[in-house]
DNA sequence: ACTTTGATGGCCT
DNA sequence: GGCCATCAAAGTT
C-alpha cells in the first residue's frame, strides 16, 4: 500500500480494505468485513458532533494510522480515514487467519473462533491501546495487498442500536460468503468488483 | 469523586 | 435468540 491508498473517500476505502492482509509482527489475515463510522455527521460514532477527547484525538490527525479503543473489556482496531480533520474511522471486524495461527490459538485459548470479531481479531494479534496511533504503512502494525474480492455484501451495522437513525445506515461491508465474517446478516445490496 | 454507558464476547436456552 | 460480566472513557456533581 502506499500513503495515497488511505486518502481515499471513507466508504470508498471500505471496499478497498476488504481482501487486504493485515499483520502485527508476523500475526494476522485477509480483512474480510468491516464497518464505516462517518464522524460529526454520523451517530453512532464516538467522534459524533465532533466530539474530541483524549480518545478520539487520533481521528482527527492524517489517515493511515490505527485507532484503538477499549468496550467491555476488549479492544477494538479502526483504520482512520480522511480527508485529515474529518474524524472518519473504518473498524476492522473480522479476518481471516493466514499467518501464525498457532500464537492466535495461544492468545484467544481455543482453536476456533480466532478472528471473527473486532475483540476476537486484536486479542489474536495482540492488539491493545497501545498500538494507537501507530502507522498502517510505517510501523510493525501492517496492511498490505492480500486477495482479490469479487463481491461486497452491503448491510447495516452491528452494535449500535441506540443511535436512531443511524443503526440503518448501510455502512457494514463483508467479502460475500466468506466463513469468518462475525455476525452473519442478509445484505441489503451486493456490489461486483 | 461518582455515575453512566457501551462499535463485545462467551455461554446459555 | 437472550443474558450479563466487566472496565475504560466520558459525562455529571
Amino acid at each position: 500500500m502506499d500513503r495515497w491508498f488511505f486518502e481515499m473517500p471513507t466508504l470508498e476505502l471500505c471496499l478497498h480494505l476488504l481482501g487486504k492482509e493485515l499483520t502485527l509482527d508476523g500475526v494476522g489475515g485477509y480483512i474480510v468485513e468491516v464497518e464505516a463510522y462517518m464522524g460529526p455527521e454520523d451517530r453512532a460514532a464516538h467522534s459524533y458532533g465532533g466530539r474530541r477527547t483524549p480518545r478520539t484525538e487520533v481521528m482527527f490527525g492524517p489517515p493511515g494510522k490505527a485507532y484503538v479503543y477499549t468496550i467491555h473489556g476488549h479492544h477494538c482496531l479502526n483504520v482512520v480515514s480522511g480527508p485529515e480533520g474529518v474524524p472518519n474511522a473504518i473498524l476492522i471486524r473480522a479476518l481471516e487467519p493466514t499467518r501464525g495461527v498457532d500464537k492466535m490459538i495461544e492468545r484467544r485459548g481455543r482453536d476456533y473462533d480466532l478472528t471473527n470479531g473486532p475483540g476476537k481479531l486484536c486479542q489474536a494479534l495482540g492488539i491493545t491501546r497501545q498500538h494507537n496511533g501507530w502507522d498502517f504503512l510505517d510501523s510493525p502494525l501492517r496492511i498490505s495487498e492480500g486477495i482479490p474480492v469479487k463481491t461486497v455484501a452491503v448491510g447495516h451495522r452491528i452494535g449500535i442500536e441506540n443511535t436512531g437513525e443511524a443503526r440503518w445506515y448501510p455502512y457494514r461491508f463483508w467479502i460475500d460468503g466468506n466463513e469468518h465474517v462475525s455476525r452473519p446478516r442478509k445484505a441489503l445490496k451486493k456490489i461486483q468488483l
